[in-house]
RNA sequence: GCCGAUGUGGCUCAGGGGUAGAGCAAUUCACUCGUAAUGAAUAGGUCGUGGGUUCGAUUCCCACCAUCGGCUCCA
């Protein structure tokens, strides 16, 4: 059974296992529609329609029934059937979703079909011989979703489960599930005080404590101080505009519903329409139009600490990963074209720089996001265009050697985007950093350089963020470090214990030494026994503890205990200083 | 936006048509403490919000808001 191992085995078990949970259904509730039911990353589901959604109490039949199926251990048999005649045994099933992927096969199709006991579905396969095999299975959850994923489809009711060969693994991965669940930012980030939400404050609207601040405040500085020695130059620029403005940008067409919009569009003769950034890129842009450009002020690169405003549908919203209001180190590269591969592997190069600071590189993958060409009319420009600047930035990712996935319709509406995505507790992706080429808002925009044969030509600009989005870089490193944040960027480095209330005046001056050396830290002053403020500093992940009492303050020493090491005994305060210093330095992750 | 679940003091949760409890946390006093959970006392909630039904609702109904899990969309 250590088959199971196999990512192709795995699939088919977890396919076969769908075909059960089907199965079971149609027993239960015959009048349920079957739609598709797919093995997954981490188990599988199946979509049915039916009026009612299933209950808590429907799923645990389900499973009892899906017990039975398989301790039926039902043979599973493959057969075909040529288009007419699986279009009929469709129409006889009343299936009317099978007999639509029917109808999508091309007319001299070799349909197939498997078949387990009274149970029939049309499936491509494959499939494993009998449903003996499914030992342990549980089903997890259930959700809408809309047939053929649109949101214009019926929505759907999908029931989700996993399964294995054996009892163990089962349990083992439920457990860690659990485990991970402990880690989730939105639970953990809230218990330990990085951020909060207020209900009549709104959706995507997070309110960031200081311990949250201060490690946003920690990652602004380090990116842009970085972004400053890599030749960039700050912008501040407004967080509104006029319609004017989007308008040119192509934002006012293409991305209208994602702003959000003061004053009214209808009135636009008499009002003054203006509208909540969405991205920085026009505001920039205007820091370049301020004077005339010559092939020798290239590349000029803008970066900026820019807050954004996205009207995300009320769904969507999740934690500190989907926001409304976010702060992104933005920047943009306004190049010449012989410039334009140095400069993007520069880009690259930097993001790749923050992803080892944070230590996140070996979560990370890439994703080329190209456009949809069937559906123009998301973005600006032509298919000539597109096709350009697409096999441009292929050759430039070839010469990487960056090991890519390619993702069609996820380009941004101007260009395409290199996505670096990051793995989250869950096993989930989500897009931390994008690098992007437009070689259309320079010349939207009216932005030129005069080159060195004297002809006025439009640059190409590079959009891109070093290191994120913060609020979803904060996200991810209290997922990936459950909390215990490295030193360098814990919010909290040091907290000094006194143990008695005699020793006060020695901690107050002990943290103002630690201070003036640069750290954070803070004094428990409460009247409390020693061990239960090693036990709270410990359960809020602070990296060093300082235990005060009269041994300590006779010798001149600390006892310093390590949030990951432990008990590292009585050390000078200078010794202690130079330890911090040398793990800040380093950035390691302890 | 769509489907589903949830919403009781800082946290975890109980309760239930007659205007609310427990544990932990907090505050005060005692204890002056070397790796949490001694003793005593105190404080804290218009039971998410707004309507409706009712003599009376936190408990029933409706709407809305927020949170969670998905779908769609995206940094």
């Amino acid at each position: 059974m250590s088959d199971f191992q196999d990512a192709g085995y795995q699939k088919t078990f977890r396919h076969t296992s769908a075909h059960i949970l089907a199965h079971a259904v149609k027993r239960l509730f015959p009048g349920a529609k079957l739609a598709i039911g797919p093995a997954i990353e981490n188990g599988f589901y199946y979509d049915f329609d039916r009026d009612e959604p299933f209950s808590v109490t429907e799923l645990s039949q389900i499973e009892d029934e899906m017990k039975k199926i398989v301790r039926e251990r039902l043979p599973i048999e493959r057969f075909e059937l040529d288009r007419a005649a699986a279009r009929a045994l469709m129409i006889e099933k009343d299936e009317p979703y099978k007999v639509e992927l029917v109808d999508e096969l091309p007319d001299d199709a070799v349909i197939s079909f498997y078949r387990q006991g009274d149970f029939v579905d049309l499936c491509a396969g494959p499939h494993l011989e009998d449903t003996g095999a499914v030992k342990a299975f549980k089903l997890t959850q259930t959700a809408g979703a809309y047939w053929r994923g649109s949101e214009k489809n019926k929505m759907l009711h999908r029931i989700y489960g996993t399964s294995f060969p054996d009892k163990e693994q089962l349990k083992a991965y439920l457990a860690m599930v659990e485990e991970a669940r402990k880690r989730d930012h939105n639970k953990l980030g809230r218990e330990l005080g990085y951020f909060t939400t207020v209900d009549y404050i709104g959706q995507g609207l997070p309110i960031l404590l200081p311990k949250g601040a201060r490690v946003i405040q920690l990652l602004t500085r380090f990116v842009e101080d970085e972004e400053e020695h890599r030749g960039y130059q700050l912008t501040k620029t407004p967080y509104m505009a006029k319609s004017d403005l989007y308008k040119i940008s192509g934002h006012w067409q293409h991305y209208r519903e994602g702003m959000f919009i003061i004053g009214d569009p209808e009135q636009a003769d008499t009002t003054e329409v203006l509208a909540m950034r969405p991205m920085t890129c026009p505001f920039q842009f205007q820091a370049y139009l301020t004077k005339t450009r010559s092939y020798r002020d290239l590349p000029i690169r803008y970066n900026e600490t820019s807050t954004l405003f996205r009207n995300e549908s009320s769904g969507e919203m999740h934690g500190l990963i989907r926001v409304r209001q976010f702060t992104i180190s933005e920047g943009h590269l306004v190049v010449a074209p012989d410039q334009l591969e140095k400069e993007f592997r520069d880009c690259v190069d930097l993001a790749r720089f923050m992803i080892d600071a944070l230590g996140f590189q070996d979560d990370v993958s890439y994703r080329f996001s190209k456009w949809d060409p069937t559906n123009t009319a998301k973005y600006i420009g032509d298919a000539k265009q597109w096709d350009a600047v697409q096999d441009t930035m292929q050759v430039i990712l070839d010469h990487m050697k960056l090991d890519y996935t390619t993702a069609i319709g996820e380009a941004a509406f101007y260009g395409p985007k290199l996505d670096i995505q990051i793995k989250n507790v869950f096993g989930k992706e989500d897009t931390l950093i994008t690098i992007q080429i437009d070689f259309q808002l320079a010349e939207r925009f009216g932005m030129e350089y005069a080159d060195r044969d004297g002809e006025k030509k439009h640059p190409i600009v590079i959009h891109r963020t070093s290191i994120g989005c913060y609020e979803r870089t904060l996200a991810l490193l209290i997922e990936k470090y459950a909390g215990a944040l490295p030193l360098w960027i814990a919010p909290e480095q040091v907290r000094v214990l006194p143990i008695s209330e005699k020793h006060l005046d020695a901690a107050a001056e002990l943290k103002e030494r630690l201070v003036r050396a640069g750290f954070r830290v803070e004094v428990d002053n409460r009247d409390e026994k020693i061990g239960k403020k090693i036990r709270e500093a410990q359960m809020e992940k602070v990296p060093y503890m300082l235990v005060l009492g009269d041994q300590e303050v006779a010798d001149g020493t600390v006892a310093v205990r390590a949030r990951k090491e432990g008990d590292l005994g009585a050390q000078t305060v200078d010794s202690l200083i130079e330890r911090l210093r040398e793990e800040v330095a380093t950035r390691k992750n302890t």
